[in-house]
DNA sequence: CCAAATTTAGGACAATTGTCCTAACAAGTC
DNA sequence: GACTTGTTAGGACAATTGTCCTAAATTTGG
């Protein structure tokens, strides 16, 4: 029990190159090798590849569940938070040209294979969206607070996958700044109706 | 010379399949397999794996191409015209849900691979993106039009994604509904500045 | 109808895959 | 210090991968 310590350093790993790589492309042996463990003891920890890619799915869960809890204690107003989402984009910028969106490519990833942990991997997308809706309703906005939160949702991940195909940072910068307006909309004036789209 | 057909049907069983089950996942054999023919047949026509892939590439190019040409044609107004863009989204809503976009999974997946092929692929991408630009220009839009064509595309690559992630075909309804709206407001006043957003 | 060229079939090849086994090592308990 | 438990190493396994070869079959052209 002592060591905890290499499950999660495979963990970790796993979790960087099946985002740099894709799932499929990452071998047990790369994994193994970029630690410098065997693959034996690679196989203590881990049955089979497919209970590594529940780990690293749960790990990123409860990663993306602590990075909202702390957005919705620094941020003041909704739009603040709201704010912090959007700024992923330019944070995460260097990577996502490189290697897109990590939720977005798994979950598209995973659809293709038809693999049982696709469910698993989309909850990823549902933490944000309920989380951005919630958002959205403490705006005022509860009719219509989830469709403004896939809406936003929809757009990085466009967003996302077009400056990777691209590869231009500047175009993440853009439409970042456009999003900004947009939300800024909603924080002038509070049950106004938002200009469409 | 005669024998044009076994390859052609080759690269539309290979464009099939790298579709639905994504490119590395998709094997020789399977699709020698598919079409009921012998290995040792298909590496007569394709030496190699990228052999295959860069003539469904191409293939895809040639298909795009002449179905922009055809939207050129047939829409009376760039607004009818980006119209169509917008409508496969609708029409292939479908494959969508199960398979995401042909043109984004397909680069993001070679992006991920860091794949030669890369930039061939990445050329469906511009075609569209100069398509929808010179749309926007016939809008009056000159000067923000490749800001504007970017946009949709983006846009039109997130609701991909994320329809296909929650199984909803129904949110694709709704944004391409959101989308035509937002056309709309070209179409009204010309040279007007369109919402933010 | 025969010879040349094209097309196809089927199997061989080394390399890699995920999986699994066994033996050695480490660490803590009595 | 012996013993149990948890951890690691290293290799074996069948299956699959992309690639390549050779021989048979088919089509084409004179």
């Amino acid at each position: 029990m002592a060591n905890k310590l290499t499950r999660n350093r495979i963990v970790d790993t796993a979790d960087q190159l099946f985002y740099e790589q894709g799932f499929e492309h990452t071998s047990f042996a790369q994994i193994a090798e970029t630690l410098g463990i065997s693959r034996g003891n690679f196989y203590y920890h881990f049955k089979t590849k497919d209970e590594i890619l529940d780990a690293v799915i749960s790990h990123r869960l409860v990663r993306t569940n602590s990075m909202l809890d702390n957005w919705e204690l620094e941020g003041d107003t909704p739009v603040d938070r709201i704010h912090s989402f959007i700024n992923i984009l330019v944070m995460n910028r260097a990577k996502i040209k490189r290697y897109g969106c990590p939720v977005g490519t798994l979950c598209t990833e995973l659809a293709k294979l038809d693999h049982p942990a696709r469910n698993h991997a989309n909850e990823l997308f549902t933490l944000f969206r309920t989380w951005l809706r919630r958002q959205f309703e403490q705006l005022g906005r509860s009719d219509d607070a989830d469709e403004l939160a896939m809406h936003l949702l929809a757009f990085s991940q466009g967003v996302a996958t077009l400056s990777s195909a691209f590869q231009d940072e500047k175009f993440i910068h853009n439409e970042v700044n456009r999003l900004g307006d947009w939300l800024a909309s909603f924080a002038n004036t509070i049950n106004n109706q938002s200009e469409v789209l």
